[in-house]
DNA sequence: ATAGAGACCTGTGTGC
DNA sequence: TGCACACAGGTCTCTA
């Protein structure tokens, strides 16, 4: 399900939720997602008080009352459901039922409201990381830029893209380059900029190490993506990507992505969306406007 | 450094 | 109806 977009909407969804609540038990219904819960998991959160529902990349970050943070990522097909506490009969009323035998960890809160984690294929996880002890962990000490105005810029890019020969899909999806776009995302962002999957990175960097008119336009077109997709409340495909079960919408604002042999949406393009797979993973793309 | 394959896991859609 | 296969929003590990 998740990337950038839909794991901040799943934030701001749940965060009127948790934010101020004490955790009451903890009910962990299967020793491990993609990995095993981390010994003292379960005890470290009964009793704790979240102080602020936050977010870095694609992991959400449960900041507690003791200074430890609750780490969790979504993995392809993680999503949460906040099941009211006083409605509790009512809780399960979504579109779509959710399948409840992938309901792996349930949350009480001291409100009296649940907080389900629902994941059916499991690559998502859990773990709890020490005060003070985020910004050099393993899964945050390399993470790479946020792809917001200000902090995602030509400067910051071109300094991470130089001399890389990998394609512009590849090193998109690279966590340590941005952190949080995914598949959707990045053949979106490719088509805003009019460039090329299969351009090198590095071409994009001029000799003296800044950025290029492309790569300026590159950076603009991430955060824009982005930032549209948030507002959007991120895509829904096959999965519910909001706390309440109600759909995000930028699915519908998609150009090129899963829209293989239609027209390519830019004004005066007469080309064809195509699909070809890099690293193994989809792309889609107008070969005739993205030079 | 980089591409590619395979791994983890379940569900859905397609074609026969 | 059943079955086989491809594919899915992520990421890690291994090979070459």
């Amino acid at each position: 399900m998740p990337e950038l977009p839909e794991v901040e909407t799943v934030r701001r969804g749940l965060a009127p939720a948790v934010e101020g609540s004490t955790i009451g038990r903890v009910e962990l219904r299967r020793p491990d997602l993609r990995f095993p819960f981390p010994q003292g998991f379960r005890e470290g959160l009964e009793g704790r008080t979240v102080r602020a529902l936050g977010r870095r990349a694609k992991y959400l970050l449960g900041h507690l009352d003791d200074g430890a943070t609750l780490v969790m990522h979504l993995g392809m097909s993680g999503s949460f459901r906040v099941a009211d506490g006083t409605t509790a009969a009512d809780a399960f009323h979504f579109p779509r039922r959710k399948d409840e035998r992938h309901d792996h960890v349930l949350f009480r809160l001291s409100s009296g409201d649940a907080i389900i984690y629902n994941d059916p294929r499991r690559f998502g996880f859990m773990t709890l990381v020490e005060p003070g002890a985020l910004d050099r962990h393993p899964l945050f000490a390399r993470l790479g830029l946020e792809p917001m105005p200000g902090v995602l810029t030509g400067e910051a890019l071109a300094a991470r893209f130089a001399g890389r020969t990998t394609s512009l899909k590849a090193a998109l999806l690279d966590q340590s380059v941005v952190a949080g776009l995914g598949n959707i995302y990045v053949s979106e962002a490719l088509w805003r900029a009019r460039l090329s999957p299969r351009r090198s990175a590095g071409s994009l960097v001029r000799r003296d190490g800044s950025p290029s008119e492309r790569l300026v336009r590159l950076t603009e077109a991430i955060c824009d993506v982005i930032a549209d997709a948030v507002a959007a409340g991120g895509s829904s495909l096959r999965d519910y990507v909001r706390a309440d079960g109600s759909l995000g919408m930028f699915q519908h604002a998609f150009r090129v992505y899963d829209r293989e042999h239609e027209a390519c949406p830019r004004p005066g393009c007469r080309g064809t969306v195509k699909r070809l797979v890099q690293t193994g993973r989809s792309t889609f793309f107008c070969p005739v406007c993205q030079g």
